[in-house]
DNA sequence: AATGAATGAGACTTCATTCAT
DNA sequence: TATGAATGAAGTCTCATTCAT
């Protein structure tokens, strides 16, 4: 049986690229990347055709690990909240574990490369997520918001969340508790 | 009483770069900025000594008129809601009136260009509406949270529900109604 | 009346481009010719948008020049001869005296980036040449050719007159009459 | 009798070399060409130390080939026009046949790849060629004038005809003795 | 103060060539 | 010997900034 392949080259590239992007911005050079990676300038183009086309497989590289991590081990039961707490307690763990990808996540986010296509895909990636957060909310007092709006919100909760757990770290897990009690008001 | 200033050539440059900005990206070039703004490419040298001083006063007068656009006009009542839902009216219109500036805003905030000095003053100007946002959750059921959680949120429900209201003007009173309630709700 | 305007930059990167590509060819970097030039590198581009255009347009220059030379103090006479004679002595005395004008406009002529507009242009300059050419031949053995046909073997005998010309300076005038016999008796 | 040789790697490449330069120009990536001949990237440097190495190869091979085709049948009569008529029409045949071999010529011919050996091994090839011309117009008018006048003559009407049998192929034939009476009422 | 041409550092990208497999 | 990924030098072009007018 052949070994699990290592770090492709690709990857490798698409991993220096979340760090320079996260440190520098988008505008640090293919060169920085290149690198960063551990690789020829040159290399980089045998891997993507263009700068703009690296950013649009990192956005969704990212955007697939940050929406397939929280439902890894997801519980069976029928515990609405108990699901959710499985999802918020995975997404933060990640999100404070690996603070540059969702750096280079928000800045990919708004940059004039990214395709529609490639937003649309985001979107996609991020439905299971949405379900749940909508059966959650059935019966709650924002049962008739769109479900964008609850989207945002818990956007928004993820990202200050994650910020106080990385900025102070010592009670990064009641941090972690206070940001899933809100959201559960909010939502359920 | 001082005749209208005609708009300066800063003022001029400024309104520009935050349209180019919004349709182009950060990486628009200062050449573009200027033909925008009607004026040399050389001018916006004097009127900036560089590109990223011109991104930073830009950040800075957009997050001045959003803090200040709120405030204006506020009900001297002691009624909070009254008081948040003021604060909200305007708020809105005034995103959903100037798309390209809080287009222009979201890019800024991810720039590697804007300084720490740069976001300390947004946070400072923002501080008014922090305020009302403490004192309307002092009974609520997040009187605990820290302050920048519900900061956080509050910018979330602006984000979606201007969307809201651009995406289907028809509706946009119910849509900017709707988001009210929710905010209220969450807070209070 | 103002002066004639001293080589502007476009001319001097014209020249220059002409001198280095009969030189080192189509391929010389644009660097070089800016060099030559006695310009900055960018300043290239702010002449001319792409390396493409500029070979264009340098085509175009150089065509027309090649038209034109040979028309200049056309007597009047009804001896199309003498007519002949004139063209043909300015238009060898233009190609010996800027050898590295027909060698850019040889490698011009077979370049991929010259378009078929600018191809059918340099036709177009070359026309009035081609109209003495075919009075010429109305009475003669070819009377019956197609127009085209006469023309490569003018431009054929032009060529190799010319390098005679060049690599046998000393008897540069018996060449320059040898050759216009040789056209005489093929046309007339 | 030895089995006919498959077309071996260094001639496929040549073949491909030719129709690519002919298509695209001198400037066309190795990478095109090898793809084109069905081999690796890396395989052309087995068979061609450099790209300029291929380029003198393919410029002689197509010249060898070039020189070859009109005397191959050459009648041993010791009728002078019959044999000049031989090679006319097997060359124009050649030409019209393969236009992509004169056109990577054309390219070639002007290359700074090109070294004068290169060149100097073109001009031997087409040494029987020239001692044919030379005897067709020992009794002509222009039996005192330079050979390579009469070479550039020939090159440029064979030329121009090719490119009337290409064009209106129709009528091919009648170009193609059109041409030779042109070239025979000039030589002899 | 205003202009816009000039500058040149630096970006992205290409591609001839090498080399491990 | 054949392969094709890897390399990095070199090319074209962009653009923030300067400066003569």
């Amino acid at each position: 049986m052949a070994p699990a392949k290592p770090d492709s080259k690709r990857d490798l590239i698409l991993a220096a690229a979340a760090r320079v992007i996260a440190a520098q911005g988008l505008s640090a050079p293919t060169a920085v990347i290149a690198k960063e990676a551990g690789v020829a300038n040159g290399s980089l183009f045998n891997a993507f055709p263009t700068k703009a086309d690296l950013l649009n497989q990192l956005y969704r590289e990212l955007k697939t690990e940050m929406a397939a991590v929280p439902m890894e081990g997801m519980p069976t039961t029928s515990d609405l909240r108990a699901k959710m707490l499985h999802m918020w307690n995975r997404t933060l763990r990640w999100a404070a574990a690996a603070p540059e990808k969702r750096r280079a996540l928000a800045r990919l986010g708004v940059s004039e490369d990214i395709t529609p296509e490639t937003l649309e895909y985001g979107h996609q990636v991020m439905r299971p997520i949405a379900r749940l957060l909508d059966e959650s909310r059935r019966n709650g007092a924002m049962r008739d918001a769109p479900l964008p709006f609850l989207a945002g919100l818990l956007g928004a909760l993820t990202d200050t969340t994650a910020d106080f757990m990385i900025r102070d770290p010592d009670n990064a897990e009641q941090h972690c508790a206070a940001g899933f009690e809100a959201l559960w008001r909010i939502v359920a």
